[in-house]
DNA sequence: CAGCAAAAAGGACAAATGTCCTCGAATTTA
DNA sequence: TAAATTCGAGGACATTTGTCCTTTTTGCTG
């Protein structure tokens, strides 16, 4: 629970003794390789802090492809968001890229936690802000780099992910076919 | 302020004698044409709802030219956030399109509404929330489709936009070139 | 360890998009 | 109103990226 303690500290102003007090609401969990935190059509009822490993995000197209929306890494958050802040069926599968350990909380049990204390409704709210501001800073990058441009900044920040990830789902996150994904990787190593 | 009421009580649920109660905290504000709400450099104090116009958000890139990241239309809202958010200079500036009329609220007095009342802390969480949502669609949406798709997607999601802004920044904000939207709208036309 | 299947690399060509430029129309300013 | 400026359309060519395919590599399973 370290470390899920140091990245609420990160957000918000946090006692010992207050975590103490609320993380009783938290589970741990495991996700093997390949198994699913959340899935598309099914109402996503828990939110999780990455203590270790790696999951991917993604839908389903108009032409059926899969298209990964994100890759989740240790000491980050990950949760099909719609759904379980709207508690209706998720669009959005996520994956365990490897063995991954996970620590969760219910939708029900975060409400218990909104309406005990300003302190959650306050770690909520920086949270959705700042989950806002990666995804804008996301948005407006991946839609004006080239496709070299795109990895190599995913190189850059990512490099964890560019390991463990195969090429086809790097190449949907990237917004580039795996084509151009071969042929950038041909381009730098020489 | 009808609008603006409106707006609340489609994310919360919001009583006419509760709104009026805080309704002093807003005030309203007119910009000029091609005047701005926030600058690049200059930390952004204010946060608004869009009573009537249309406002773009833009930011520099290492190029140096403009990328239009954003454009809001009527009864939404707008706000440089990070810098709002983290009361640190901008990254953004926010511009009028046309004349537009705002309902703005001051970071100070926001604050003290989310000390006064739970019913703001969870006002400002869900805002949060559904910006984020929005912006989650923008993202995996524009990073996975042709020139053409995206162009008919706005076409067809914010039609007053197209009318409005001009074709440089309408191609920035669909990371096209104005060469590539001259190509697109033409064969539409035909 | 051999054989199979899945994943990645890459060839050949096609399509999409970008770059650089010119021209005419629209808009602003003196 | 005339001149100046900005803006949008579009020609010509270069570059990037995609499509479809085959080959190579990797990893798994019996």
């Amino acid at each position: 629970m370290e470390s899920f303690k140091l990245f609420l500290k990160s957000i918000v102003p946090l006692s010992d003794q207050e975590f103490e007090k609320y993380s009783p609401y938290f589970k741990t969990r495991t996700l093997t390789r390949n198994s699913y935190f959340a899935e598309i059509g099914k109402t996503s009822h828990e939110a999780a802090f990455i203590k270790k490993g790696l999951l991917r995000t993604y839908y389903i197209n108009e032409k059926s492809e899969e298209v990964t929306s994100c890759f989740c890494a240790e000491n980050n958050l990950t949760a099909s968001y719609k759904s379980f802040i709207s508690q209706l069926p998720s669009e959005l599968s996520i994956q365990a890229v490897e063995d991954t350990e996970l620590i969760t909380i219910s939708y029900n049990d975060l409400q218990i936690l909104y309406q005990k204390s300003a302190l959650w409704q306050n770690i909520g709210r920086s949270i959705a802000e700042r989950q806002y501001m990666v995804m804008e800073q996301y948005a407006s990058v991946l839609c004006n780099e080239s496709a070299k441009e795109k990895y190599m900044r995913m190189l850059e920040e990512q490099p964890a992910v560019i390991n463990k990830a195969s090429v086809n789902d790097i190449a949907s996150y990237l917004g580039i076919t795996r084509r151009t994904l071969s042929r950038i990787r041909k381009e730098i190593t020489q």
